[in-house]
DNA sequence: AGTATATATGAAGAATTTTACATATGAATA
DNA sequence: TATTCATATGTAAAATTCTTCATATATACT
């Protein structure tokens, strides 16, 4: 490897950190991660996201957008209204891993970082 | 599905969140990226990985009890040192949908976000 | 035990992110 | 085109997270 394909990987390497940053940065957030959960079921409007959600309007729509930048969802036009719909391949296959790493390292079933909270 | 069971999908599905907030937020954070970068590489004690991202020891330190306490990470002693080393089932399963996300959805390279940034 | 080296921890200020409010924009329809 | 419904946006304040500094703890060695 010479000179300039370490150089190369380094930027990749930053590339792929400030991916990484802002994919699981927008993951990170309580109502992201309801309002995701709310799309599981089925495709909804801004204010039926955040009706259900017991939350502003625009607080969702901030959130949405965020999302969206991410592509963790899409949206369409449906008259007046704009529907929201999930990303399933990029989520589905995310939440497994999560899903089976909490299996493992969270035996007490959601609640992680039991370590954590013990050496307070 | 009677009354009881929606009620436990409704905790089931709390305590998942809380753990995905725990689990992405831990993984929010470009000191806690680059110390799991350098970690790829090999195991490292706390003074390595501080002095090869130039920061400080206790900044190193604090960061890598949030990815000890998300099992991202595993310490062992050795002597006086303390070497961390990485939690690779899931780190790389999940870096593969984190890189595959990206190219599909980030086609100039690691940038994501694009959108987001051309709205400003 | 005393010293040196390595790491961890507490806490306060700095920085970032989130929310709430006011208001703007967009689409449909009378 | 005026009005209504639905969503988006700007911004300041609130809340959260991060870093730094000072110091404590842990291990090995003399």
């Amino acid at each position: 490897m010479n000179n300039n394909s370490v150089e190369s990987v380094v930027i990749l390497k930053k590339a792929l950190n400030q991916t990484c940053y802002k994919f699981f940065s927008c993951l990170s957030n309580p109502t992201r991660l309801a309002t995701i959960e709310m799309l599981i079921e089925k495709p909804m409007s801004v204010n039926e996201i955040a009706t259900a959600l017991g939350e502003e309007q625009s607080m969702i729509s901030h959130n949405l957008k965020l999302l969206l930048d991410c592509n963790f969802i899409e949206s369409n036009r449906d008259g007046k209204k704009r529907v929201y719909s999930l990303n399933r391949e990029t989520i589905e296959s995310l939440f497994k891993i999560v899903t089976n790493h909490a299996k493992k390292y969270c035996p007490k079933g959601g609640r992680c970082g039991i370590k954590g909270d013990q050496r307070k």
